[in-house]
DNA sequence: CGGAAGCTAGTCAAGTTTGACTAGCGCTCG
DNA sequence: CGAGCGCTAGTCAAACTTGACTAGCTTCCG
């Protein structure tokens, strides 16, 4: 439920192994301490909550020469089966939130080509339903007639600010489908090599 | 820098006198569990904070007859004055991130129309700038030359994400600004009723 | 009438996040 | 050469959030 989560157990499996400093320059180096709240701290939790909940493992605890000793850890197979719910869900719940998909863009060449545009297009689909009863919600909200508080106009501004910015969402996110119909990226069916996934 | 702070403090400023369970409900009728984090312990969290810092006072406790003791607060001088600068912080200032936004909108009608004006003016600018370093950005992600992990390519696509989503809120707010300077809504210079002043 | 459901009001322990802090090492520059 | 800066690597207490839980009262419905 938290992109932390998905980003650290992405990054890990990414590099085949990693301790928490990699982990955290790497993340620094996508931006992710803009959108999503990757503070060291949490960084460092996470990998202790992963390795405790059997989704990583602890590999060596290297006697690094240059600084401080390092912890290094490595993906498990439980592991394995939770990165890519996480992904699978990331990319087509809108309900997980803009975080959560921005959590997900790093690791999305690890799916297939076909996978993944499935995922999105599911994604579509969600966010115009939502759009929908979000216009719903618009027609609907009518000044009270009590005196009570009630129901005030500013509500209204915040749904058309929030199906603006889905509708801004849905755009984007059909010129992506068309570019991955057109054979942008490299993905996992296209070559091993693709980024995001572990080597050797 | 908490959207839980600014709409617990704005909720109690607007009934003049509140206990918890009736913050708690109005903050539902507003929807702000849907978009800021406001379950029912951040709201009583916040109400304690809020009076430790002498920001709120405790009125009174009464034994109500109906279910358990509750707990009434009032705003403080140094609340209101905290008040205002979380407003005009979340309005003005598109860093504090969408949450703080919402979070402001119920209370935009206790401002001055032209001041509010100002302050979502200061914004689009603010707004504008940050697109245009964003991108920059986009423009300067270029594959890296050595084989490590790099600056991948998805890094692009969440700039042109986030581009999109701004580009979308800015126009969204210019339109809600002509409409402000074309007249809607009652402000607090057009009349002590508008909605969130504080009672009497 | 009785009891199931729902509302009022709030507490609490467990979990998570924050960001300031430590501490060693290398590099640079006057 | 040594003082200061910055990097590597991580810890920690304090703050905050979560959501399950309590407990009394009212209302509905057969």
């Amino acid at each position: 439920m938290s992109a932390t989560r998905l980003l650290v157990l992405g990054a890990v499996r990414t590099r085949g192994e990693a301790h928490g400093y990699q982990v955290r320059q790497d993340l620094l180096l996508w931006a992710a301490d803009q959108w999503a709240n990757v503070k060291p701290g949490s960084i460092y939790h996470a990998l202790k909550k992963l390795a405790a909940d059997h989704l990583l493992e602890e590999v060596t605890t290297q006697e690094s020469e240059l600084g401080p000793d390092r912890v290094v850890y490595r993906i498990t197979q439980q592991g394995e089966g939770e990165f890519f719910f996480l992904l699978n869900k990331a990319l087509s719940d809108p309900e997980t939130g803009p975080a959560m998909f921005n959590a997900a863009l790093p690791f999305i060449t690890t799916l297939d080509r076909g996978n993944l545009i499935f995922l999105l297009k599911s994604r579509i689909q969600h966010t115009k339903a939502g759009a929908d009863s979000t216009r719903l919600l618009i027609d609907n909200t009518v000044a009270p007639e009590n005196g009570q508080p009630g129901k005030p106009p500013h509500v209204r501004e915040m749904f058309t600010y929030w199906l603006v910015t889905i509708q801004a969402e849905v755009r984007w996110l059909e010129d992506l489908v068309a570019r991955l119909e057109a054979g942008e990226y490299v993905f996992a069916d296209d070559s091993p090599a693709a980024f995001g996934n572990p080597p050797h």
